[in-house]
DNA sequence: GAGTTTGAAACT
DNA sequence: CAGTTTCAAACTC
């Protein structure tokens, strides 16, 4: 607790920092702040569609998120637990690895506050820490190149250094940061996320996610592992022997499990500790996870389609197994995944009732819906994926043998196809992979569909020089924030209600939108809106008012008619157009009528789809 | 599969 | 905001 005399040797030890340019400019730095989550008004507009996940800012349905702690991404490196840790861990132990990670996961937790930094790392000047720690980054950089063409395959594009970083995961990142730190600017790239990052809204990113998972399963580096896993309301990661443990709500922890210490930061804060036998947890539940799929507990597609880009897995929400990931989309497929983990609470729970003993692994971790793809590698590539990891020194290959051991006479090929089967039918159920052929636009654009509907390409994609995936997440966030700026509702949902209500929008018999409506509007000259060229038709929408269109054929229902009139269902909009048209009335008659039937039949797209199906399932909640 | 058409997106 | 260019999907052969 705060007692006066704590406070004044926090006060005394803080003025070894003060003398830091460092930490002078990490004292500018503003402070971090919660992100409000959406209103739930949004959810009509938001949780259909394409809508993007939480890798993009646009608005989305909340359901399933924990909106109780968001945190707002800064873009600086926290030297201050980092620091502590380092330079305890180098002290007492080898574990300097995790230092080195803990350093990184660390930059979105803590924003310097003096008082922290003054309790914690009171065994070393702050400098000497800082070199400590970059020193000890460079080694294990070094130690470290052999791993990262594993950990995720490499684009055949070149990459720069932002992307490197972000690439080769969080040792790298954090040495190359680290000496960043120190030569220039403290500017930390949000992007860089090998170890941690968190994103608006309170989710995790894939590649984040994925490596905190391999670090869960002490997959890159065996016995120098720590079990760590990332959440943006409660991170907590261990090393022997320094445990150490951050929470968001102002506290943070530093166990020195040989008994010579426990710094209690902030008052009230509970204590959370993990150490190694965590990932025997992560094991465990890993392979837990596992098994309940196949039984059926899998998230609901209505889960899976508000989680687009990203699935988060929030304290409060229901446990959605993160697929394994086919090595030529970037990632790492082995422990690529994440379970039944319990709430906060249960951990702090459980870790008080022995720290021993298996310790849940806090949740929220977000997922590229995209990780799903690729049901069609082979579980020959996946255990080939495997055993090149445990080639390369990867120990924890048991969080892919668990399930093996646990499905009781199904081969693990038996069970990794019948999973992929489910996560292709659920792929196709959301149509999530556009097989995109883009050529010039880096997938970074609007004319990329994968891009456009908050996806990354992924292995059926043609695309060439694609910057889509993954690895290359900063210039997909960029690249979505210069779109954003020129058009806030780029990524908006192209097709929405004219209906107040959504239980109105689904027309159970013919599976028609009946109010729905393309936002923006065709405009189309030469197709008539009767080819796929009309976004309108594409949409499975009728052209509306907002279209300007020529020669519209593409005559759908207004809100107010009904579908069974296939005749007469001709919008104010096609009237006045058809005024034009007159000519050619007998024969486009038919193939409008041919149209009508068409769109009342089927939404074509599988975007429009998937919206008109969210929002069912919207209007039977 | 190559070439053409088309309309949205991007650019000026 | 309008005109032009770029782009990739849709379409045709």
């Amino acid at each position: 607790m705060d007692t006066p005399e704590k406070n004044r040797i926090s006060a005394v030890s803080f003025r070894n920092f003060e003398d830091s340019p460092v930490f002078q400019y990490i004292n500018d730095l503003s402070p971090i702040e919660p992100v409000k989550p959406p209103r739930s008004d949004n959810i009509l507009h938001s949780l259909a569609f394409t809508s993007p996940s939480s890798l993009f800012s646009s608005p989305q349905l909340n359901s399933y998120r924990d909106s109780r702690f968001s945190i707002k991404r800064h873009r600086t490196l926290d030297l201050s637990s980092p620091v502590v840790v380092i330079g305890e861990t180098v002290k007492n132990s080898p574990d300097a690895l995790e230092a080195v990670k803990i350093t990184g996961l660390s930059e979105e937790q803590l924003k310097c506050r003096p008082a922290r930094l003054a309790n914690v790392s009171e065994t070393k000047p702050f400098k000497e820490q800082l070199s400590l720690a970059i020193e000890l980054a460079d080694s294990l950089k070094n130690g470290r190149e052999g791993c990262d063409s594993q950990m995720v395959s490499c684009d055949e594009e070149p990459m720069d250094a932002e992307n490197e970083i972000g690439r080769s995961g969080g040792l790298r990142e954090l040495s190359d940061e680290l000496c960043r730190q120190t030569n220039d600017s403290l500017d930390f790239d949000a992007g860089s996320d090998g170890v941690l990052q968190t994103e608006e809204m309170g989710t995790v990113s894939v590649f984040g996610a994925e490596n905190a998972m391999l670090e869960v399963a002490g997959i890159q580096n065996s016995e120098q592992q720590i079990p760590k896993i990332t959440d943006p309301k409660f991170y907590s990661f261990a090393s022997e022997p320094l445990q150490f443990s951050i929470c968001c709500n102002n506290s943070v922890n530093v166990v020195e499990p040989r008994g010579s210490c426990s710094v209690q930061i902030s008052p009230g804060a509970p204590e959370i500790t993990l150490n190694r036998s965590s990932k025997v947890a992560a094991i465990a539940s890993i392979a837990e996870a596992e098994c309940k799929e196949d039984t059926g507990l899998q998230p609901s597609r209505k889960q899976q389609s508000v989680r687009r880009r990203c699935l988060t897995f929030d304290v409060g929400g229901s446990h959605k197994k993160i697929p394994l990931r086919d090595s030529t989309n970037d990632l790492p497929l082995h422990s690529a995944s994440i379970s039944k983990a319990p709430s906060p609470q249960e951990c702090l729970e459980t870790s008080k009732q022995d720290t021993d003993e298996i310790i849940p692994i806090p949740r929220t971790i977000g997922l590229h819906l995209n990780s799903f793809v690729n049901p069609s590698v082979s579980s020959d590539r996946k255990k080939k994926k495997i055993n090149d990891d445990r080639d390369l020194g990867y120990s924890d290959v048991k969080i892919m043998e668990a399930p093996e051991r646990s499905m009781e006479g199904e081969s693990f090929d038996q069970h990794m196809a019948t999973k992929n089967r489910k996560l292709s039918q659920g792929l196709d159920e959301l149509g999530s992979c556009k097989r995109c052929k883009c050529r010039k636009s880096k997938c970074l654009k609007l004319y990329c569909d994968c891009f456009a509907a908050g996806l990354y390409c992924v292995e059926p994609c043609s695309c060439q020089n694609c910057f889509n995936k993954p690895i290359h997440e900063d210039l997909v966030i960029k690249a979505r924030e210069v779109i954003e700026a020129r058009n806030p509702l780029a990524f908006a949902p192209k097709v929405v209600s004219t209906s107040d209500s959504a239980i109105d929008l689904w027309d159970e018999n013919s599976k028609t939108p009946a109010s729905a409506r393309h936002t923006r509007g065709c405009n189309c000259r030469k197709s008539g809106c009767l080819k796929k060229y009309c976004e309108c038709y594409m949409m499975g929408v009728g052209c509306s008012s907002n279209c300007r269109c020529m020669g519209c054929k593409n005559n759908f229902i207004h809100k107010n008619e009904k579908c069974e009139g296939e005749s007469d269902a001709v919008t104010i909009n096609d009237e006045a157009k058809d005024n034009d048209d007159h000519a050619d009335a007998s024969s486009q008659n038919e193939d409008a009528s041919k149209s009508e039937r068409r769109n009342c039949v089927l939404l074509q797209s599988p975007v429009a789809f998937r919206s008109l199906a969210s929002l069912r399932k919207l209007s039977e909640l």
